[in-house]
DNA sequence: AAGTTGTGAAACCGTTCGGTTGCATTTGAC
DNA sequence: GTCAAATGCAACCGAACGGTTTCACAACTT
């Protein structure tokens, strides 16, 4: 039930799903147009992306538009911050990012 | 079976043994001695990372250490990329970006 | 008021996931 | 050579996943 982000983006279709809602609004009928499966199947696609914040609704009428929630994303890119400041210095100061991170880990082990 | 990276990072024990790695190579041992789960599991994730080349193995006599794939991260650096313009220019472009991101789908809809 | 449209929720179903248990194999130690 | 250690692999199991089908309900249309 309790879905991180990171399960929510794992799904190929609920990625795809966002990468259009990142473009514009729309309505669960016209992101179900987009794919193969019913509405139904895309609608509990968007709840799980709801429950994890990453869009939110916006009711108009009858009809709900979905919106992507791009601060959301940034958690993802926090994440990969880490393995970010490992790949550029890679071939700079390897062993001392390295001796660094570990004693980060060391800290965050003691709270 | 067939897994892709983002799958790979859904699950948050595979995300532990990720940041483990990344400071340092280690075998699967070594490995499941920092979570409650038996070894045998560790080694299912183990495959799991190195069937999407996250991770790769080293052979040192009967012990297998294994060692993060930096350059594979990249890849999700790379699909966040997209919303990372979004939102670094929400302040300032937002509409003039939008704009060219629909332009953007008109054509790839052509294809 | 009656009917249609847009949507979510619940029930069900086959598949996959993450875990354990048990076994096979290779390597190092004695 | 014998035994223990390190590891992978297969079989099994309950839970979760992603999908469909059916139903309920609110909001426009006529």
């Amino acid at each position: 039930m309790k879905r991180d982000i990171f399960q929510a983006i794992a799904d190929p279709t609920r990625r795809a799903i966002i990468a259009l809602i990142a473009i514009q609004a729309m309505t669960p009928n016209a992101i179900a147009g987009h794919f193969d499966t019913s509405r139904q199947a895309v609608s509990k696609h968007l709840r799980i992306l709801t429950e994890c914040e990453l869009i939110k609704q916006e009711h108009k009428g009858r009809e709900i538009f979905y919106q992507l929630e791009i601060e959301k994303m940034k958690e993802i890119d926090k994440w990969l911050e880490q393995y970010r400041n490992i790949w550029e210095t890679r071939y700079e100061q390897l062993d001392a990012l390295l001796a660094e991170l570990k004693q980060k880990e060391k800290q965050e082990r003691k709270i």
